[in-house]
DNA sequence: TTTTGAGTTGTTCGA
DNA sequence: GTCGAACAACTCAAA
């Protein structure tokens, strides 16, 4: 019998259309793997919330292989460290795995290669994480692009992304390495279990994330230009935390959305619309590449001398939600209790903490890697430079999110808002996105008390415009 | 090399 | 209530 290859399972946790895992069938019976090395990435290392999705995909990847005739071996550790025991443990001759963005991914990828063949093994690494790989993308003249739209437009103009490969055979090898158990690893959280709940939520796994795909595509396209844009409709395709873990591959998504405009031509706007959003991650991901230090270090180097406060009692308002302003506080709350935010309504809490709190956009992205299950490195960093004005393409300073224009804009009747501060559900739409302005017997009869049940704003809207702006009119002189 | 057109997501003010 | 202009130039990408 032929010697077998070790599968290394990364942020790819699925069978089909796994270009790595075809190659590894062809090669040899297959032993797959996957490394809970807790230290991966030091600073970024796996937040909680993704931690908990993290334990359910691998349970439901898991199945997938047993359904398939073969296993999931499971290991906890250091990822080198792992994976040379198991080459020595089975005598595999190669390891196979998919091409990662992070900034440490590259230098783990050569310390793979390196310590396999130091063993007599190769290291086969290929793509399958996104639509193209960020060396493909070039401008006329040769350089990264660091403007979305002509980056989105060049990516159109490539060779189009190959077709969705199926499940490959995998030939069992002779004995299976032990396995670790996925309970022991305490992935989930305990004492609080802060995600209650979730598993009625989400559906982590591949076939949940086929679900989402179809559900989204078959229903809630079709309104996606407008309906996306409203927290309170369901036309956002809520795939990001299945794309996160390559629980499903752009390339399935790319091929059903073209299908789809292929049979109904009408509804090519919105489609488009929602594929620029594919293109938004990969563009983050380019970007992420070209400029490893994105998560710690503004893109603009101008904004390193930025003005930043950093006061704890408004950070804290911000993180649970008692702001004052009931947009934010929505958001902010969706967040803590559902491990996801809406789009619109991330925009709007990324613009209060960096505009009206002045608060560092690192900040922001933090909290945000611990509390979002879709938590991507490249995707968070990017969002909250653009917010706070130092990233490519960036929002121009002077665009400071009125959250109550925003609330009354994009959540009129309050659906939204009211579902998660529930204290201001008897609150009448007029004042719901303003309660200090609310009459005294309003308040009452909604039993509302400002300052007691619900806070009244901490900070100034108009105040804090104008602060944020002289702040962002501070990097005009600085010549960089 | 120089020139030209364009650039995710907004708000406010004044007519 | 509605609409257009200002916000502030600057950088990017392509011709």
């Amino acid at each position: 019998m032929s010697k077998p290859v070790i599968y290394w399972f990364r942020q790819d946790l699925r069978l089909v259309d796994l270009p790595a895992l075809i190659a590894a069938a062809k090669a040899g019976p297959v032993v797959p793997v996957f490394i809970w090395d807790e230290e991966l990435g030091g600073e970024w290392c796996m937040g909680g919330a993704s931690q908990w999705w993290l334990h359910h995909s691998l349970g439901q990847l898991h199945q997938g292989l047993e359904q398939n005739g073969s296993r999931l071996i499971l290991r906890r550790g250091d990822t080198l460290k792992e994976l040379a025991q198991l080459l020595e443990e089975t005598e595999a001759t190669q390891v196979f795995a998919s091409r990662q963005y992070q900034p440490w991914a590259a230098g783990l990828e050569q310390q793979v290669r390196d310590m396999a063949a130091g063993r007599g093994a190769d290291f086969k690494r290929y793509s399958g994480t996104l639509l193209f790989e960020p060396e493909t993308v070039r401008t006329g003249s040769g350089t990264p692009f660091k403007v979305f739209t002509p980056f989105w437009r060049a990516c159109q103009k490539l060779e189009a992304p190959a077709l969705p490969q199926p499940v490959p055979l995998l030939k069992k090898p002779a004995s299976w390495p032990n396995s670790a158990s996925l309970d022991d690893w305490s992935l989930q959280p305990r004492k609080p279990n802060w995600a209650l709940g979730w598993e009625n939520l989400w559906s982590p796994g591949e076939m949940g994330a086929s679900k989402a795909l179809h559900t989204f595509l078959e229903g809630h396209v079709a309104d996606y230009g407008d309906g996306r844009d409203f927290p309170a409709r369901p036309n956002t395709s809520r795939l990001s935390p299945h794309l996160k873990f390559g629980e499903i591959s752009p390339r399935q998504v790319w091929w059903a959305a073209q299908a789809l405009k292929e049979e109904h031509g009408a509804l090519g706007g919105a489609v488009d619309k929602f594929l620029s959003e594919i293109g938004w991650r990969e563009f983050c991901n380019h970007l992420l590449t070209l400029f490893p230090a994105m998560p710690d270090r503004a893109f603009n180097p101008k904004f390193e001398y930025f003005p930043w406060q950093a006061d704890p009692q408004l950070i804290r308002a911000w993180q649970q939600g008692q702001t004052g302003y009931p947009i934010v506080d929505a958001g902010m709350r969706e967040l803590w209790q559902t491990g996801f935010m809406h789009n619109r309504v991330r925009m709007v809490v990324a613009s209060f903490l960096t505009k009206h709190l002045l608060t560092h956009w690192r900040i922001g992205q933090q909290w945000f890697w611990d509390c979002l299950l879709d938590a991507d490195l490249a995707s968070n960093a990017c969002s909250w430079q653009w917010v706070g004005g130092s990233g490519a393409d960036a929002a121009p300073y002077f665009r400071i999110f009125n959250p109550v224009a925003q609330g009354e804009k994009f959540d009129k009747a309050g659906v939204y808002t009211r579902r998660w501060v529930p204290e201001l559900a008897e609150l009448p739409d007029k004042y719901l996105y303003k309660p200090w302005e609310a009459p005294e017997l309003t308040l009452a009869a909604a039993g509302i008390e400002l300052g007691g049940n619900y806070p009244t704003p901490i900070v100034d809207h108009r105040e804090a415009r104008e602060a944020a702006l002289s702040a962002y009119a501070t990097l005009k002189t600085l010549a960089v």
